[in-house]
DNA sequence: GTAGGGCTACCCCTAACTGGAAGGTCAAGT
DNA sequence: ACTTGACCTTCCAGTTAGGGGTAGCCCTAC
């Protein structure tokens, strides 16, 4: 498979799944005569799952770290786990931190009256 | 009043008020005659609307923006209600992204019994 | 006069791509 | 056989919002 049909098939950029053989993430099985880089269909496995682990915000390096466990056959469960756990933690912190910004902001918002004058609220706390 | 100064008066790093001299954002009143940045009253109350602005998560356009509405006399809060509430609607969608991940990844998480061996239901659900 | 700290500009680095340019390749249509 | 257009390659540059480090002035205090 090239690299669009790789591409499509993870439902991943074309520059996206050059992006990951250049970082020597996922790397291509082979390439062509050419010089055209050829998925196999273990090279898609791993490009599917490096898709699904980013769209769960996991980092590239994390990802790394995940599809070595994903191919080592003697992984432990509790690995993965402690890796989405601290995930898991991160993506609380952050929760935490937006409903902070969110109740400021919007008691803001629904103080400012939002008319013609200059008065306004939002602009008198930035200041 | 050097950078160093209006920088703590701002409450933000030395880089940052540099960085803002170099994309235009905040500009110093002056420049002494040895070249270094002077910052006047005015300067330093720009640079601590930026900073609190950059706290509530706007970007630097963003910034730019309100900045531009913080000096105009003729702004209508109309115009600084619409800039805060299209971030606020920003940090709603960005709460729902979040919850969505944290729900599926806490269940994932929850599914894994974490011990020795290798069967992980996070690993199966990303492959 | 010299030691120290502060200031300047300059360049490279970050994460994870994205866009574009220049050039080679492939398959279909004529 | 030739051409066209889509696809592939590499490489370079840019994105956000600065951080880190260096070399070389500058200013103040002792």
């Amino acid at each position: 498979m090239n690299i669009s049909g790789a591409a499509k098939a993870a439902g991943l950029p074309v520059k996206t799944v050059r992006y990951y053989a250049d970082i020597g993430l996922v790397q291509p099985a082979a390439r062509t005569a050419a010089g055209y880089r050829d998925y196999d269909e273990a090279a898609m496995r791993k490009l599917s799952f490096v898709g699904r682990a980013r769209g769960f915000g996991f980092s590239i390096a994390q990802c790394r770290e995940l599809l070595g466990l994903y191919q080592d056959e003697h992984r432990s469960s509790a690995e993965v786990k402690q890796i989405a756990s601290a995930r898991l933690e991160d993506i609380r912190a952050k929760q935490r931190e937006l409903q902070a910004l969110h109740d400021e902001l919007e008691h803001l918002v629904g103080a400012c009256c939002g008319d013609e004058r200059p008065d306004c609220p939002i602009i008198d706390y930035l200041s």
